[in-house]
DNA sequence: AATGAATGAGCTTTCATTCAT
DNA sequence: TATGAATGAAAGCTCATTCAT
């Protein structure tokens, strides 16, 4: 098999996932029209299926994907306090947002309340980021840094749940309320308080 | 004038809202059947366009429905601390959910992530509950009896937020955990810190 | 039977009829909607179905209404030319037009090109108008005081058909061209020449 | 790129027009039924919307073909009478007629009383065959071989509207009286006088 | 006689998927 | 591999008609 095949493959498999991403988080899963994803990809109908199952994969493939970036967007520094590490994670989070935002619409959508027939794998795809997150409150409760009265995975996915709601805040008001950059601050100083505790 | 009294219609249209909320909560506004609404609720198709427009209209109606009884749902006693008024309010909440299961899936579903194009209708069926919190969260800053960090729209805000991301959680974990009865001190520990705080 | 009961009948019975002539014009047989016939006739759904046996008796009984006023149109003198007794009889056909406009659409629009299953007995209700055109064109013919090198029926069809098409004319140009005083007088100067001939 | 030819599109394309053509031509826009068209046509439903927007488009299309076909079809010499080439044009017309009888089925009901709605679309698509019959009749006065006591425009309208409406004669009675053949002459007489004159 | 809620067959249209080329 | 015409099940919705009141 010739190199620049395989890279065409990869090259035609990427513009429709973006193209698809575009779309679903344009219109969600069930209205969203798979001629219009081959089409803004450039290329046509029938190509789709020789890369996805159906619809329902291509819509996964996205999702997994998204999941993916999204888990590797952090920038925390080991050495610095649970908070800052915790706040890196959200800011990287919020970055990737802001460059993938079709792929980002379509994960937070999918977390906050799926397809239930999808959920399931949609869960699955989403781990990593929790896991992270668990990873530094667990940490930090033995640090004695941030709080222990409620267990460290539940902290750690009401953390991840609250940003997810404050970015549909943030794509509700057209961008204005919070912005990007505050959303991390906002969603720590509601579990964890302000800053100096 | 009708010779159908009043009370036959207000029981179809009853019985509508009822089957409406069933079929959308388990399936969505999109993969939601009209036929199969109609037939669990005992009707012909053609009956449901007696009492709504449209799908969409129908289900707005179930919002509406469901949000204006989750609003009449609180049990908070007015002398009691805002602690204790804001768990009554979750509290009668949750009983809700519990005996209109269906009309709880549809709302919960809808204020995390509705159809974009609802968006702003539901928002409007939302208001009431997120007011009468707003309204508590404000008397208990004043009183010194809950922090005052963060503003108090944004608080009562992330309350229900939480609340119905709790509920998604009790739902997708088969009624697991947590529990129904967990749910409202579970969400005011989070954000309020534990009881005695 | 009490009369004002008989009374009553006929008032509404004609009421519908009126009201069905305005729809059928408008909109036509296929489109016309039988709720809005029995809603503009100022009466419930189901009344419509005390009076016809469906909505295309409904139709059929708006044919032959207009049919038979049409027919008592004719406003000729038994002394006056040939010429001047056909215009006439067709003045007199416009003038119910005007004062009838709805039915005096349906009817020429029925005569014109109605339904197929329906022509029959539009053809039936049409005939008065037509035998009455014909018996004054024979007897022109015996005076020698119209053209004879067509057989009589076929020029009383043909001055009946140019009649009715006038009348699209003038309602497609809403009424500008022709007016309804000009259309006898130029199916006639059509079909028999000018005036002095 | 199409791998199937051009040349497929347009047969299928063909079909769908013939088959709408004789469905419409039977049942008149509102009754006909998508399914039985393309079910005629020899394929599935869904193909029609290949095609055409929706069923309304279709049937503008037979309308148009059926246009364009009968303004090809008049067989005038330009040295004849004037009499002769209007002859020539109308006995191409029922030549057309006769071989494609669902399209001048289609097109002279419109032309008579169309779809109050599409009738402007309909009157563009008839223009051609008026035109025609308008120059020749304007010459015609010209040269002084016809009667000049009516404007051109008018004369030529009446000749195709005459023609029409003996069209619709011949269907209805089952292609007895006229039979096409006597058409042109029947109409040329009743509005020009007789062949001598 | 009048009502209008209920009916359900029927409609046009959509669209994910297939497959011959 | 890419194509896009063809497919046909399924959808939401309409509306003439019925009938209990």
């Amino acid at each position: 098999m010739p190199r620049v095949s395989a890279e065409v493959r990869g090259t035609t498999r990427a513009k429709l996932l973006a193209s698809a991403a575009r779309e679903f988080g344009r219109a969600g899963l069930e209205r969203a029209n798979v001629d219009s994803i081959s089409l803004a990809a450039g290329c046509a109908k029938g190509t789709i299926y020789n890369y996805f199952r159906s619809k329902e994969e291509l819509f996964l493939a996205v999702v997994e994907q998204a999941s993916a970036e999204a888990a590797a967007s952090g920038l925390a520094s080991p050495d610095a306090s649970t908070r800052e590490r915790l706040k890196g994670i959200l800011a990287g989070f919020c970055v990737w947002a802001r460059e993938h935002d079709p792929f980002a619409r379509v994960l937070v959508r999918e977390c906050l309340m799926g397809t239930p027939a999808l959920h399931p794998r949609v869960i699955r795809a989403e781990a990593p980021l929790v896991e992270e997150l668990e990873a530094i409150v667990r940490q930090g409760v033995r640090r004695g840094e941030i709080r222990d009265d409620v267990p460290a995975e539940l902290l750690a996915r009401a953390i991840a749940a609250l940003t997810d709601l404050a970015l549909v805040e943030h794509w509700s008001s057209g961008g204005a309320t919070p912005t990007l950059e505050e959303i991390p601050e906002l969603v720590l100083t509601l579990l964890l308080g302000v800053r100096s505790a």
